[in-house]
DNA sequence: ATAATTCCTAGTAATTTACTCCGATTTAAT
DNA sequence: ATTAAATCGGAGTAAATTACTAGGAATTAT
């Protein structure tokens, strides 16, 4: 029921990258010292997150890493899923959307009374992830910033 | 972010327990043998309810466990939680409830923009397990029953 | 050329999961 | 009094997953 590392280290990057894209493209380097991440492991978190669409890269020297589109069309869902896979708490072939009971692969699902219950803990996450956007986070990251002023500590959650 | 066999096979046994206890104590024999789950794990997920009070047992012969109160007021997030642990998709010290953000023992929290989503999924999933009482699903499956006549193949989910 | 970077794969120690196994205790039935 | 059926309790373990590390190939600004 919990979140990886891969989960909660990669929004976090996320967050740091488009914080600082401005400045142009974003190395892994400098999102793992900022946010006290480990470097090669963090570089395999980004490229998930590219193979999902998410960022775009900048190959050689000088290069980086840069949104893929604004931060306010990118949820916290869609980073999530590009970094877990699939992000429900079970993943009951009988909930597969589209398809009849039957047909995807669970004998016993037309009595399955759980179905329910695991559809509805499904849904309260998709909701809750697929409702924040990434800009919010970001705009909350700045405030925060000039609050504090120094660059924040970063947190191991 | 999955929940175990744990929380899913656990839940699955209190809903058959609910739905046989009127018939007297129910062993976990019993519930092994109507849901296909192995005895001796079976036992060790039961005696986790046990310890939360959500059954009673009767030791010796003939003995069994019965619901410590109404299925009416066991919700499914009681049973997760006595079944998984704590059921929150990130347990992040600084979201403990009641306590000042520092003193939860986060250092960086004050400027921790995460916390806020980990807190909307967290919610999200207790809103959604404390609201399913237990009793909901034995109705639900008293119906199914009914309606195919023969006692249902389990579902591994 | 060189250095900085992304890209890709394989390996691995630690942890967690999903069990099994064994023995002790309690109690109904014979 | 024996036996059998049940809960109780803890220890052990194989398999899977997690959280990384390591090493190198490809690309590009300087």
């Amino acid at each position: 029921m919990k979140l990886t590392t891969r989960g909660r280290y990669g929004l976090r990057a996320l967050i740091d990258l488009a914080v600082h894209e401005k400045e142009g493209a974003v190395s892994t380097q400098s999102i793992a010292q900022r946010q006290q991440i480990s470097e090669s492991y963090l570089e395999q978190l980004i490229r998930s997150m590219k193979k999902a669409g998410l960022v775009g890269s900048v190959r050689g020297a000088g290069g980086g890493y840069h949104l893929a589109r604004p931060a306010s069309e990118i949820s916290v869902g869609d980073i999530l899923r590009a970094l877990e896979g699939d992000i429900d708490a079970v993943s009951c072939p009988a909930l597969k959307d589209g398809e009849p009971d039957v047909a995807a692969g669970c004998a016993g699902s037309d009595w399955c009374v759980t179905k329910y219950v695991w559809k509805r803990i499904n849904d309260a996450i998709s909701d809750a992830v697929d409702t924040i956007m990434l800009d919010q986070l970001v705009n909350e990251s700045r405030v925060l910033l000039e609050e504090s002023g120094a660059e924040a500590v970063p947190c191991r959650n």
